[in-house]
DNA sequence: ACCTATGTTGATAC
DNA sequence: GGTATCAACATAGG
């Protein structure tokens, strides 16, 4: 599920349930989910702190801790989530868990491994949040190279907190083809392209996640444009199963 | 049983 | 550097 809708979400879960309480204890014991980290390291750095303010950008959270403390830095990966004060899951998919002071706690839940948690994450490599780039850089930095579009806005160094459901809906609603290069876009195509991203991201992150997308909520199935209802078309495209519209999203 | 598919990313090769 | 492919992980479904 984690996309940046819901990890936006993730994060308000944890301003509103998880900060200002005092860790008991932390349970780092996966070393693949808490790499580069050697079990224990993590929670000899967090134990006896609190978390202060809950931070996102993309799709990577990051936590702060009171006197100095590290960030702690959170990512759902492909299935994770942020569980708090919930009983312990079974089969071990609570990969990362802090236990607090008061007898609650926050786990990272995830039945597959690809979640993360780490100390103070490296933000170098991300671009500006998909909710709130600029048309400058949107102009700039998505408007260049010979990739596929879609490719494009997955590229999380370019803008962050695009996944394969975010970009299908936002290609649809711009009326742009997937398979287009993103050099042969025109100033208008981006501007259209980065509103319609906006727009797509803020009305997931209200509705409560990607998958409240019109055109999500048809792809597989055999679905429809939600506009038109010609049949949709299925291709990979940057790798990723994708879903548009041949008679919208023209690929001229 | 076996095969494929799945929202992530990161390493590698061209 | 940009781009493409595969691998990491574990589960679900045909």
């Amino acid at each position: 599920m984690p996309e940046l809708p819901e990890v936006e979400r993730a994060r308000e879960s944890i301003e509103g349930g998880a900060l200002h309480r005092r860790i008991a204890a932390v349970d780092d014991a996966d070393s693949y989910v808490c790499r580069p980290h050697a079990p224990g390291e993590i929670a000899a750095a967090l134990e006896g702190r609190e978390l202060t303010v809950a931070h996102r950008r993309g799709k990577t959270m990051w936590v702060e801790t009171d006197d100095g403390g590290p960030d702690l830095g959170l990512h759902l990966g492909m299935a994770g989530r942020i569980a708090i004060d919930e009983s312990p899951a079974p089969n071990h998919w609570d990969r990362f868990t802090l236990e607090f002071e008061d007898g609650g706690r926050l786990a990272l839940r995830d039945k597959r491994r690809l979640s993360r948690a780490r100390l103070d994450p490296d933000l170098e490599d991300l671009g500006p949040d998909a909710a709130e780039v600029s048309r400058a850089h949107f102009r700039d930095r998505v408007g260049r190279g010979t990739a596929p579009i879609k490719a494009r806005l997955l590229d999380q160094s370019v803008v962050a907190g695009v996944g394969n459901l975010l970009a299908d809906e936002t290609l649809w609603r711009a009326r742009l083809d997937p398979r287009r290069s993103c050099g042969e876009l025109d100033l208008e195509d981006l501007d259209a392209l980065r509103r319609a991203l906006r727009a797509a991201t803020r009305d997931a992150v209200r509705q409560g996640g990607v998958h409240t997308g019109r055109l999500v909520r048809e792809r597989g199935r055999g679905g429809r444009c939600p506009a038109c209802r010609t049949p949709l078309e299925r291709a990979t495209v940057g790798g990723r199963t994708t879903f548009w519209c041949p008679r919208h999203q023209p690929s001229g």
